[in-house]
DNA sequence: CGGTATCCTTTCGGATACTG
DNA sequence: CAGTATCCGAAAGGATACCG
C-alpha cells in the first residue's frame, strides 16, 4: 500500500467530509481568518465535534494556524490560512475549472453554490 | 447543504479510497487502457468488489470508459481514460507540485513512490 | 477473465450534553 | 466562546466464495 506517498496523504485529509467547506470559509474571511463559531454558523450543518477534528488536522498539516487571545473573556481563538493552506485553495480552483469544463450542465451547480462562490 | 456544487461532487468521488490510483493506473497504460486484472495486480490489496465500483463510478463521471470485446474468450474488457479524465491527471499533478513544495520533508514519499510516480 | 453476492468489520460522522 | 466527552447509527470498505 502506498500510505507513505504525499500526494495519496494530501488527497485524504482534503477529501475528508467539510474540510474542503473549511478552507474555502477561511479564505472568505477576512485576512483568511474566521473564529471556531463563524465557522459553524457560516458552514451550517457541522457539529463541533466535527469542525474541531477538521481544525485540528489542518493545524497539524500546516494548512492553518490556531491563534488564541486568552486575554480576552471568553477566550478568543482565530484561525488563518497559512500560505500552503492559500495553495490548497488554488488546487480547488483548478478543480472547479475542470469541473466547468466538463460538467457545465451540471444545472445546480451552475444555478447555485459556483456562481456565489469565490473561486 | 451544497451538495450540489460541482466541485464537492467531483472531490467527492475522486477522495474515495482507491480512486486515485486507479486514474494513475489507467494514465500509465498505453493508449491510457488497462484490464480489469491489470488494474487489480497493479494496484495490489484492492478487492475486485471495490475496483468494480469504483470503475462504474468513473464511468458514469465521464472519467474513463468501458470497452468490452464479447467475441473474445474469455471476455476481454479494457478501461480507458477519457479526454476529461486526463484533466483529471492534471489535477492530481497539481496536487503533487503543492505537496513537494509544502512537504518537501516527507522522506518516506521523497523515496519510494513519487520518485517512481509518473506525475 | 471479469466480475457479482454475501457477510462482516471498521471507520466516520451525527446527536446531545456538558465544561473552563 | 470554544471547545470536549459519550454514545450511537450509517456507510464504506474488506474477506471470501462463487458464476457466466
Amino acid at each position: 500500500m502506498q500510505d507513505t506517498c504525499t500526494v495519496n496523504q494530501t488527497v485524504k485529509y482534503l477529501t475528508k467530509k467539510w474540510t474542503l467547506l473549511i478552507i474555502l470559509e477561511l479564505y472568505k474571511g477576512q485576512g483568511y481568518t474566521r473564529r471556531f463559531s463563524e465557522l459553524r454558523e457560516a458552514i451550517g450543518g457541522i457539529t463541533p465535534k466535527i469542525l474541531s477534528e477538521r481544525l485540528k488536522e489542518l493545524e497539524e498539516e500546516g494548512i492553518l494556524t490556531r491563534n488564541v487571545d486568552a486575554t480576552a473573556f471568553p477566550v478568543k481563538t482565530e484561525y488563518t490560512l497559512t500560505e500552503s493552506g492559500l495553495g490548497i485553495v488554488d488546487v480547488i480552483r483548478i478543480i472547479k475549472q475542470w469541473a466547468l469544463k466538463w460538467k457545465i450542465d451540471n444545472i445546480p451547480c451552475g444555478d447555485q453554490d459556483c456562481k456565489v462562490c469565490v473561486l
